[in-house]
This record gives C-alpha cells, sequence and structure tokens, in this order.
DNA sequence: CAGTGGTCTAGACCACGGA
DNA sequence: CCGTGGTCTAGACCACTGC
C-alpha cells in the first residue's frame, strides 16, 4: 500500500474526509485494486499523523458507502465489484443531464389550485388548501421522454414559472433553501389512455411506467408529491441497492 | 426528556447499541415526539455514565437511518414524518409473507445449463460455464402475481429443488453462507407476449414491470442474476430513499 | 454571549480469525 | 499465539446558531 496519501491540517476540510476522499478517489481509479488489503488502521494513522478514531471515521464512511468491507481479524478490504451510487433523489432533468442526454422540458401548467383529496393527502395538508401544480414534459432529443405532473406547497418556490424550462425541480427547491432529506417512492406500470399516448409519441395502449413520490425536507414537512409518467421504451429506473448490515 | 434510558454493562451488547435502540423504539412508540429535540450529547452521556463518543455513535446510527437530524448550534430532533426502511434486498418471498400475503410458489424449472452470453455476462463468468437455473411463479391467493427466472452459480446452493417451493432463495442463500452485500437493479416495463400473458393470466398485450437485478456477496462475487415479470395490475415496488448528507 | 454539534487526540481492553 | 477490527474513555478545541 504505497499510496501518496497525505493530509492538511491547515485546510478547513475535516481531516478523515480529506482522507476517505483520496481513499475513494484510489479505488476508482484502480490504485488500490479489488480485493486488496488496506492495510491495518494503526499503520495508517502512523503514517498520516493521524489518530485511529480518525482513521476509523474515514474508513467506515466508505464502508457505508459499500466500496470497503471489513473483516475483524482479516483486515479491510476493497470490494471486487464495482459499486456505483445507490439511487439517488434526483430530479430527472438531473438524471439525463448525467447522462449526457441534453435535456428539454416544455412547461404545460404551472398554476395554483385547491388540493385534491390525494394531493392534501401526500402533503398533510387540510383538503383545499391553495398548491402549486406544475404539469411538464421532458424531452431527450425532441422526443418526449416523461410527463410529470407535480404538486408542491404554494409558498416554496418564488413564483418564477420560466426556470423550469431550464432548471430541474429539485435544483430550483436547493436554491430556494429546501434540503431535502428523504422520498418514499411507488414504481409500477399501466397502459396508456388515447391522451397519455398522444401526449408521449406512444400507440394507445403502449406500457407506461408510474412513478409517485412524495419528497420530504429535514424537518420532515412534505415538499413535493409528483405522479409522473414515463414511456416504458425508452426509460427505466436503474439503482443501486446496499444490504443493511 | 425524563425517558428510561439505561445500559447494561455486563451485556455483550454494545453500549453504543443499546442506546440506540431504546431511543429508535422510544421514537417508534412516540415517546419521542416528532420534531422534539433530544437533548444535548453531554447531559446524555453523563446521564447514562458513558462517554460522549459513545453517545454520539449511538444518535449518529439513528441520523444514518434518517430518524434524527442533528444542526449545529440547535440541537439533535426527531424527524416529523414518518420514515419506513429504506427499499431492501429481499426476496419476493419476504415481501410477500411480511405483508401478510402467504405467497405460494410454484418451480416450473430447476436445471443447470450453459450460461448464455447475458448470463454470463451478469455473473462474471465465461459463456458457456455451467449455471443454474431457476423459473418459479410466484402466486397469492391461488393468483399469479410474477414470474421470476435465476440464474445462479452452480454450486452456490446445495441442489434441493423442493425448498425454493417454501423458501425465498436468498434466505436459502443466507443459509447456505453466502452474505449478500449489494445489488444493481433495473426497473422497466413492457407488454406481455402471449405465453407471458397465459403464464400469468393476464390479457395479452398487459403491461408487465420488469426487474432484472444481479447480487454480489460481501466478495464482490455475483451470486445471483435474476430476470422477473410482474404483473402491473396486482404489484407495484415501494420504498424509501434517503438524502446523502 | 452561551450552548450546540463537529472534529480530534492518545491511549485502553476485548473479540475474532488465522498460523 | 499474534494481528486484526470493535468498542470505549476523558478529555480538548472549533464552528455554527440564537439570544
Amino acid at each position: 500500500m504505497d499510496l501518496p496519501l497525505s493530509v492538511d491540517r491547515a485546510s478547513p476540510v475535516p481531516l478523515y474526509f480529506q482522507l476517505s476522499q483520496q481513499l475513494e478517489s484510489a479505488i476508482e481509479q484502480g490504485a488500490l485494486a479489488p480485493g486488496s488489503l488496506l492495510g491495518n488502521e494503526i499503520d495508517l494513522a502512523g503514517r498520516l499523523g493521524l489518530s485511529r478514531p480518525t482513521v476509523r471515521q474515514a474508513i467506515q464512511s466508505l464502508v457505508d458507502k459499500g466500496l470497503l468491507v471489513r473483516r475483524r481479524g482479516i483486515g479491510t478490504q476493497v470490494v471486487h465489484s464495482q459499486v456505483k451510487r445507490p439511487m439517488e433523489l434526483s430530479s430527472l432533468y438531473d438524471d439525463l443531464e448525467a447522462a449526457g442526454q441534453r435535456p428539454a422540458t416544455r412547461v404545460l401548467r404551472d398554476t395554483v389550485e385547491e388540493a385534491t383529496a390525494e394531493v392534501a393527502a401526500a402533503l398533510s395538508v387540510p383538503e383545499g388548501t391553495q398548491v402549486r401544480r406544475v404539469e411538464r414534459l421532458r424531452l431527450t432529443h425532441g422526443e418526449p421522454m416523461a410527463y410529470m405532473r407535480n404538486h408542491l406547497p404554494a409558498d416554496l418556490l418564488p413564483a418564477e414559472g420560466a426556470d423550469l424550462e431550464s432548471t430541474g425541480l429539485y435544483r430550483l427547491m436547493r436554491t430556494a433553501g429546501v434540503t431535502l432529506h428523504s422520498a418514499r417512492q411507488t414504481v409500477g406500470a399501466r397502459s396508456a389512455g388515447t391522451a397519455e399516448a398522444e401526449l408521449l409519441g406512444e400507440p394507445a395502449g403502449a406500457p407506461l411506467l408510474t412513478m409517485r413520490r412524495t419528497a420530504y425536507d429535514d424537518t420532515g414537512r412534505p415538499v413535493e408529491y409528483g405522479s409522473h409518467l414515463y414511456r416504458a421504451s425508452r426509460y427505466s429506473f436503474e439503482f443501486q441497492l446496499l444490504v443493511r448490515p
């Protein structure tokens, strides 16, 4: 393990974080081969001039990410398989942008209306409360990919409809000071109705992926309820699961 | 915060784990109201006769689970929304059993064959390697729910076909000493072919949910590749996401 | 300003796995 | 047996928050 590890004590970045980042990039770039042992924590601490708990904190964060495995009496090993990110709470916009698909968005609707029973339940507000309703069509390469209908508290975002054509909803929420914390999702499938089929450019009765999601901020307040339709011929959900240890 | 917290130093259960379990059950049972502050770590440590790092470890594990939120200068709060478990790497059998659905399984096939290119790639073995192929039909209340096709290394499990009718595949693997670590999944949808429709009791062309999954053990070795079909009219995937902090 | 969590140290003992 | 990670202690200083 002759890795060029080092920490900068003058940096405001926590020492354990500096170390975990260096280890993570070493793993990603193959400098730490899958299956190889990391060397014991005591040596690593001594070599970097850190205490053992600090080194353990760095290693533990990578274990939590699924990049390393620790075994008593054995050591710390790099996991063989390339573990990618677990499914993230990202907007489809970010997903597609990251995939280099250059997404475009057409805002079909951006209004304030009274919450239906379904929306009110999802957002934990009384039925009839004023909520903002956004409907968008997401396109890639000029072809429809998804129809997205969102409901959010009316006061959550400044009423700037134009931004939604160029920015994902979650990015706007973060800019507005909303810290996302968790979300509950349901993924299913059904056949397209005639209007849906026409909107998405599919034949009538084509299979569609459905996704309903309620997202919560870090105080547990529901900040978004979405009910989306994806063309099954052009989209699927891909994600990584880690087994709880 | 007058909770009846206590730790047993004679127990082999780690102190931080005892504490986190007590806090978790207090949250679940409502003894710790959502939004309430947990009290500072120093006091808590002093009251229990623990050191601060130990208390922090207990709290941190609950933060990782999404039950608590910490803010500098504020304190530790119970999250408002009921956070349930993130999506788990469970077999459908376990899913249904937990939901009280009394699942039944019909093993349609349990053979050893040569790996196709698709299976070989997923299991990281040379094409043509001998692999075990299992096909099952999962039923609830006498109705078909899913058709599951799995491929696994031929030597992974003892060749006991009968168990598959009464036990989930993952349970069998765990019994055989396989420690699951992670999995990569893809969820999509398509229309049922005539044979699939008949098998699942759906009309031809009905929408089906598709799921492909490769599971890895803790050394990173692929231990299972599954390609499954679910009746969209009777099944959907539901899961919780936590935003990485 | 006082109080909170965030980070860090330098030790200690134990449990487990392999030689 | 030795080396590994797992747990734990009793302090310390810093950064951020709200008053």
